[in-house]
DNA sequence: GAATGTGAATGTATTCACAGCT
DNA sequence: AGCTGTGAATACATTCACATTC
């Protein structure tokens, strides 16, 4: 459908593909700075442990960049790459939560590849509030709405223990906070319009336990467990 | 095939389920403090943000564990996904590099939900060797080899600078570890063998920032682009 | 009656393999 | 000759819908 001649892009990237591209861009932000001026669908591949086909259906979706029988000019697929993923406009974000996880997102100082500016650090305990962590002063939880507004924040980093989480993140959406990225171990509830995407470390030791035991019990690799169950 | 009448469940559970039973384990527990004997896949399922369907599909996985009309027993549940997952026996931890997030990780009390231990903590900087986090006396990088060998380590957990983790990846590796959990923003290069996981702070916020832009650029929504080709 | 477990249908992602451009 | 871009094939994951069991 749709053959109209010059359609450079189809809107509606695979999230599959939305999730790499960040991956590209470090990798070839890397090779920019070695001033490696074209790079081969294989060879950035390779940097970036995909598969060669991969990746260049991923880029694809974004247009034709590439050069046949040459690869693709890597400043021009940087450029590209971040007008996607919208990082050619600044994003303000505030960090609620600032214990040590907190504290040490704050600190995290190459801030993605620039695109990311810390507006605001809250928190809710009496002996953090007022603080200078990281060049910014950490505000009481009760002005997230002030903040929110005066800062045009748009993302919102939740790091506060997980009780408090849902709350956090109610108030976040209340003001117009449509993109939430929760480090709270919990299953943050929210209307269809507004993105969470979440980081949670005992998650993730989980899944390597449960291949580190695949691969420990590789001897008769069966039975056992019927016995167990009888 | 394999038609054996009582085979409680198949060896290669899904990628997706595994990623998902965590969750489903974490709200069972939860659903265990407050005392609820039984419960039923809808419940569970909007407990933790998935589709019914989906979730006793993911649960058939590791055997028939419920009963028609009446849900699943909590407390067996629990102890069947636990033990699928390798958490009825205990992983040792190490965490390599100890600023601000490996502190960050040290003190994330409740370690998973038990099943782990934190081993040890090692770091290069001279300044931090010696010092005491989280109960621990942290050890100079040098002494990774002998901590993963006599603490038995099986995960290791790379919290240290980019430049960094890929030496420390294939030392861990060479010693036999496994398992890796990857804080640092590179890709680590890995045999078949070992698993990696990544955590990527600005990976997730780029993911964040695409549909960040999508939403805020609702207005015309597809031929702006076209102009800037031009 | 109520809720599981699962075939079948659908949707999404990866990989192959090669036509087409430079 | 080399490398992109992409249909076609395959693999994986989700969802539907219902027969089966308690």
């Amino acid at each position: 459908m749709t053959s109209r001649p010059s359609r450079p892009r189809d809107r509606g990237i695979p999230e599959a593909t939305v999730a790499r591209l960040p991956l590209y861009l470090r990798a070839l932000q890397g090779l920019s700075e070695r001033g490696i001026p074209t790079v081969s669908s294989g060879e950035l591949a390779a940097a970036t442990g995909v598969n060669s086909a991969k990746l260049r259906k991923d880029l694809s979706h974004l247009g034709s960049y590439g050069t046949r029988g040459v690869g693709y000019d890597v400043e021009y697929l940087i450029y590209q790459i971040s007008r996607e993923l919208g990082l050619t406009q600044d994003w303000s974000v505030a960090i609620i939560g600032v214990g040590n996880l907190g504290r040490a997102l704050a600190n995290y100082g190459g801030f993605g590849t620039r695109g990311f500016r810390i507006a605001a650090l809250l928190d809710a305990a009496p002996e953090v509030v007022g603080r200078r962590v990281a060049g910014l002063t950490v505000r009481h939880i009760d002005s997230l709405e002030d903040v929110v507004s005066n800062e045009d924040v748009s993302i919102g980093v939740i790091a506060t223990p997980a009780k408090a989480a849902q709350g956090v993140c109610d108030r976040l959406i209340a003001v117009g906070v449509t993109s939430i990225l929760n480090f709270a171990p919990v299953v943050l509830n929210v209307p269809d319009h507004v993105d969470v995407r979440k980081v949670d470390l005992s998650i993730e030791l989980q899944i390597l336990a449960f291949h580190e035991q695949r691969k420990s019990a590789g001897r008769q690799g069966s039975d056992w467990v019927d016995v167990l169950d009888a």
